[in-house]
DNA sequence: GTTGCTGCAAATAATTTGCACTCTC
DNA sequence: GAGAGTGCAAATTATTTGCAGCAAC
């Protein structure tokens, strides 16, 4: 998983004249450890090593990053709102049920890219996305019907 | 635009048990003259004609269309939820700051749904998302630069 | 006639904001 | 030391739900 370490992110941070915080550097390190989290599941990671950190800060901060282009945010229906620090253009294939997700590089969606920014249009970001059932999901389901 | 014939939407209903009301055919058909509406819009298009649909049918009655699979749902940081009817795999150029979304067919797409299909994936939806600056505020953010 | 459907209002969930205090630069 | 950043609690927004009455089949 790509990370972010605290000299990337401070030195951002420093060429934005922002201030570089504990808690940035925490929120940027969760990062490292969770796919895809939602806001919820950062301040759970960050409660561990971080009791003092505030969900209102998570917020702030994951706001400052999408800002600062660091991270993308992904609202699902049913999963929640997600953050994702993979910014190339790439396929999240993601389980309706449980909310896993999965990065899938993939040239087709590379040449779409290619072709709007020939086109003039000015891009801003971009989202590529398949539901599934994954797999666990899919052996759940199965057991259960079979208990009906 | 796609649109949602009464008779179409009285068959799909029937066909499943559930009951034709009025309040599901108007939503059926606030598509065909909205544009990836959100509930809110549609709730106060279909004020005029029919002031007494609660926000919380349309709300129902969305769930409804999407679990029957006659529309699909959008999740959108800054612009809200948006409903769509056009369950084809394309692609939704969004506008980040207008919330305008155009639908552009594309035949990458089609071939990344293929694959993914061949790929033994039980595949429940996608969504395929370009964000973009449209013309027109691209303009009015112009025009507000300049103003300075 | 029986249920499912609806409207309304209240409940819930997710996110944002105001404010006093704290820490980075 | 100044001002940005934070924690907490309250506010806001979007969506869902309980319930009594109504309407589709």
């Amino acid at each position: 998983m790509a990370a972010f370490s605290d000299e990337r992110i401070a030195r951002i941070l420093k060429s934005r004249g922002l201030k570089v915080t504990p808690q940035r550097l925490a929120v940027a390190q969760a990062f490292t450890k969770l796919n895809h989290p939602t806001a919820e599941e950062i301040f759970r990671f960050l409660e561990k090593e971080h009791p003092y950190i505030g969900l209102a800060t998570i917020y702030r901060t994951l706001k400052l990053f999408i800002k600062t282009g660091l991270v993308k945010e992904l609202s699902f229906p049913n999963i929640g709102t997600r953050y994702d620090i993979n910014l190339e253009p790439h396929i999240n294939v993601v389980c309706v049920k449980c909310g896993a997700i999965e990065d899938v590089e993939n040239e087709e969606i590379n040449k779409i890219m290619r072709r709007f920014a020939n086109d003039g249009y000015e891009i801003v970001g971009c989202r590529f996305e398949v539901s599934i059932y994954c797999d666990d999901c899919k052996a759940r389901r199965l057991k259960r019907s079979r208990r009906r």
